[in-house]
DNA sequence: ACGCAATAGTTGCAGTTGCAAGCGATTATA
DNA sequence: TATAATCGCTTGCAACTGCAACTATTGCGT
C-alpha cells in the first residue's frame, strides 16, 4: 500500500524530458571523452570565439552555474592551452575569454564528433517530427526562461 | 572568423533539450531543497516502496549512475531514517531497499511539492501541445534507449 | 562437484561543483 | 565628491560523483 509514486500527466512529461536528458548526456560524455572534454567544458568552448571574447560571468549565467565553477573550469582549459584570459578594455574588474588557435581546432573537432552523434540520435525522429518537436520545445524553453526570471 | 559554433538542425534540437533540462533541473532543485532532497535522492525515493523493496544495482541502472553513487546516497538517506536496507531473501549478495514510514511521508510531501511545480511549468503548453510533445518524446526515448543498449 | 567468471555491494581516491567569504573595481547615493 | 552598495572574479571548504580495486556470493562450464 505504498507503491512507487503514481504519476500525474505533467509529471510524466517531466520524467520523459529527464530520461531523455540523461540518455543524451550519457551519449555526449562518451563522444566528448574522445577529445577529453566534459559536456560543460564543451558548452563553454561552444560559446567562445577568437576575436572579442566573452566575460566569465556571462557564460556562467547562460549555463546556470555559479561563477566559481567557471573560474576553475577556465583554469583547466587555460592550463591545456585551449583558452586565454585577457583584460576587458571596458571594465578593469572583468576578463575576456578567448579561444586559442589550439582551442579552436579542438572545438571544431569536438563539434564535428558531437554533431555526428547528435544527428544520428535525433535522426530517430523523421524531419516532420523534428520540426514539430522543435516548435514545442522552443515554446517551452521560452516559458521556462521567463519563469526563471520571475523567480529571481 | 571563428564565431561561436554554427548550429545544425539536429544540433539545435539537442541544444533545446539541454537548455530545458537545465531549466527544469534548476527549478527542481529549488523545490526539493524545501524538503532537503537532491534531485537524485528524490529519484531514488520515487522508485521505492515500503513492501518488497528494490535492489541497489537496479536503481543505479535506471538512473544511469554507478553503484558506488547509490551506495553512498543510500547511506545518507538511511542516516536520515528515510530508507532501510534489508537482506535479499533470494540472494545473499544483495540488499533490498525499503522506504521507512518517515521516508514515505517525506516522499509524499516531496511529490506533492514537485508535482505542483511541474504542473505549473508544463502548463506553459496547452493540453494538445502536451499530448503532442509526449508522443514525440516517448518515441525519442525509446529510440535512445535502444541506442544505448546497442552501444554496450 | 570444482573452479572460474560474473554479480551485488562497499571503500579509497581524485575530480568537479556549489556556497560563502574576500579583494579590487565600479556605480549609485547622499 | 565621499561613502556605500554592487559587480567581476577568485579561493577555501564541504559535498557529491565516477573509477578502480576489493570482498562475498552466485552461477556457469566441464
Amino acid at each position: 500500500m505504498s507503491p512507487p509514486v503514481a504519476p500525474s500527466i505533467a509529471h510524466e512529461q517531466h520524467r520523459l524530458i529527464h530520461d531523455i536528458y540523461v540518455l543524451l548526456d550519457d551519449g555526449d560524455r562518451r563522444v566528448l571523452q574522445k577529445v577529453n572534454l566534459s559536456p560543460l567544458e564543451f558548452s563553454v568552448l561552444q560559446r567562445l570565439d577568437t576575436a572579442q571574447g566573452r566575460r566569465l560571468t556571462d557564460i556562467g549565467a547562460e549555463l546556470l552555474c555559479v561563477k566559481s565553477t567557471i573560474t576553475r573550469l577556465v583554469d583547466r582549459l587555460e592550463a591545456h592551452g585551449l583558452v586565454r584570459r585577457t583584460p576587458d578594455p571596458d571594465d578593469r574588474r572583468a576578463q575576456r575569454l578567448l579561444l586559442t588557435p589550439r582551442g579552436l581546432a579542438l572545438r571544431d573537432e569536438a563539434v564535428r564528433l558531437h554533431d555526428a552523434a547528435v544527428e544520428r540520435r535525433m535522426g530517430l525522429l523523421d524531419p516532420a517530427e523534428q520540426q514539430q518537436l522543435r516548435i514545442l520545445l522552443e515554446k517551452l524553453r521560452a516559458g521556462l526562461s521567463e519563469d526563471l526570471e520571475a523567480s529571481n
